[in-house]
DNA sequence: GAATAACCTAGTAAAACGATAGGATAAAAA
DNA sequence: TTTTTATCCTATCGTTTTACTAGGTTATTC
């Protein structure tokens, strides 16, 4: 399940992508506009500016805006911010990766072979989208 | 992230299909074969069974064995019993749909359009397997 | 009737989730 | 310079979910 926090941001970032202009924000519009609440918001578009995909201005007429264009922000890196491993188990991730303590050996693990397959048909549509594609 | 659950439960689930006779299987050789803890485990076969996936037998030469073969057990149905909904969110679950109390319209949501491509490419996947692959 | 092994309900510790509180900092306006 | 505005940041907190565990019940076999 996608988690409330991913979900948000995932909201904000297009709501951002898709005004004309990319002149700062306030949290309380996208909040507003999104249905959010503002300080649950605030926290989400703090790391997503801390992670470069956005920046921010204080004091008034302050706000949040893209730092890049929405045709250049790849779903695979938003995701990985907001929602952490594509894969569904650690031992299939590529940027994540922890290997299983319950299983000897990756290579005979029923459930590795179909987590692989799994993770390439997420990472498929990931890939494939940009922000841009959200508006 | 795939729960212990689910993953234990395939794991077993492809133990079992993985024997020659279909003969009952006590849950401590699965448990102890798998590396899982017979107590929890013991609970998921207890599900898969009320579900429909496998029988069983008390008392001595007893366990559980598979009531299909692995060919006719689609991973669709495993997921959805052990996991639950296949979408990442309930708005594009086909067995688990609820709408979001956030958003108004669900034809003009960022999110929503995403997910139904990423259940779409996982539902592929698990249409395209039974508990004979997972082998 | 003793041994065996699944059945079943309940409970529980720990982690994750979805926020909220409240002040600090920076920038613009008065 | 002071006030206002809006982000920055840390900490906390209630609820839910997760991953088990406990302990007795029932059915089957020997």
């Amino acid at each position: 399940m996608l988690s409330k926090k991913t979900k948000y941001g995932l909201k904000a970032l297009a709501y951002l992508a898709g005004r004309e202009d990319r002149s700062p924000v306030q949290i309380a519009e996208i909040a507003d506009h999104e249905n959010i609440s503002q300080k649950f918001l605030e926290s989400i578009l703090l790391t997503l500016r801390k992670n470069g995909f956005l920046g921010s201005r204080k004091g008034k007429g302050g706000g949040y805006y893209l730092i890049k264009e929405p045709e250049d922000i790849p779903m695979t890196a938003v995701m990985r911010i907001l929602e952490g491993p594509i894969a569904m188990v650690p031992c299939v991730s590529l940027n994540f990766y922890e290997p299983c303590q319950d299983c000897p050996d990756e290579a005979s693990c029923a459930v590795h072979k179909l987590m692989l397959k799994v993770r390439d048909s997420a990472l498929d549509v990931y890939r494939n989208h940009s922000l841009a594609d959200l508006i």
